[in-house]
DNA sequence: TAGATTGTTAATCGATTAACAATC
DNA sequence: TAGATTGTTAATCGATTAACAATC
């Protein structure tokens, strides 16, 4: 248990807990490494293997408790915390993060969108003020905050992000089509939209032979 | 040389394809396997590797032409072509898809988006109209249609999955967080944003210790 | 107790890295 | 030619799967 996850776990991590709340709201109560294995389209082996890289969450002969794995991961993933976030940049992907409810649901709250269009600041979206980005350092000297949404032009997109990192933030989920030069402190995840249209591309054109 | 591709290589390709754009764009024209690996962070070897799945499109004590490789990864990929999409949903994601110039600007048209709200059926979102819902099939009996792009209220999801299947549909762009079950000749890419949050969350979390 | 199912070790499989002959 | 760098085979590493004793 505990000790190294690699990248493989964590990547399936965010999928035990999504299936685990959906068995939770459809009121399962347990579940063996078998029966979630065939839900996930895992084996029940590595489901096994998976869960045991932190701690001994099963009952031989009983499988799960849905409600306690579901818990421990939720802790585990630190979904049980609230994250403040600022999201740069007002566009079209700034503003469907700001205007989904989904994220302030799983305690994912924006606190700021900062934008360089005078057209924009002092707008709200949602009931979230878009403020100037040149206040940004400001507003981080006085606000704590744990994530930046990073949705600015690509040709802005490294300034922004060092201007992040220099005041002290150290996770960025980042939507800018670009490979970021961070400090090695910073925590990345990197949404890259349209590469997931291009495998897509890939795929269908594979299908034809 | 082609074969079988994994998809580990397959996810990689993309990466591939923007930093050679990029390179192109610098106006490099050619590249070593060295060089390319340190760019983007991968070792020679693999990437020597990677590109053989598709053929030698090197050449010894040279390396490689990025205008070249860029061409062929392009084909490969399958951006050379024009797709054409619908969006599923006329919320905040479908709006964000619907309205970045960066999916046309590659090929990714927009055809027409699909809603069940009577308040936004009829409006346009960009220059795309946003019809009816209940007129899908006969949207998809008469328009060639490529891509679906499914960013409809979870609860729906698997309902509309299944009819945009039994119209011919055979490769989703699925931005609801869900499982969708479908035929086995759909081709499908998820794109579950959330879950990039919690292991963002989960990476925070790792680093404080 | 008997049956089921975990936790964990061992075996297999696949992907990455290293090495090097071929060759530009 | 000499130097560089590929294409490709072999070695290593890591992740997945299988097996099974432990135990609920």
């Amino acid at each position: 248990m505990a000790g190294y996850v690699s990248e493989a776990v964590i990547r399936r991590l965010p999928g035990y807990y999504r299936h685990l709340r959906e068995l939770e709201a459809e009121g399962v109560r347990q579940i063996s490494s078998q029966g979630l294995g065939e839900r996930m389209k895992l084996t029940a082996s590595q489901i096994r293997q998976d869960i045991n890289c932190f701690g001994g969450f099963g009952r031989q002969g009983y499988g799960y408790s849905v409600q306690e794995l579901r818990e421990h991961i939720g802790m585990i993933l630190g979904v049980d915390r609230v994250h403040r976030m600022v999201i740069l940049g007002g566009g079209n992907i700034g503003r469907a993060v700001a205007l989904s409810d989904s994220f302030p649901a799983n305690g994912f709250q924006t606190l700021a969108i900062f934008d360089a269009d005078p057209g924009k600041i002092g707008t709200t979206i949602g009931s979230i003020l878009v403020r100037d980005i040149e206040t940004l350092t400001d507003f981080l000297r006085e606000q704590p905050v744990d994530i930046a949404v990073l949705a600015v032009p690509p040709p802005q997109a490294q300034e922004v992000a060092d201007d992040l990192c220099r005041n002290g933030i150290t996770a960025i989920w980042n939507f800018v089509p670009a490979d970021l030069k961070l400090p090695p402190n910073t925590t990345v995840v990197n949404v890259h939209l349209e590469e997931g249209l291009e495998i897509l591309s890939f795929k269908m054109k594979q299908k034809e032979t």
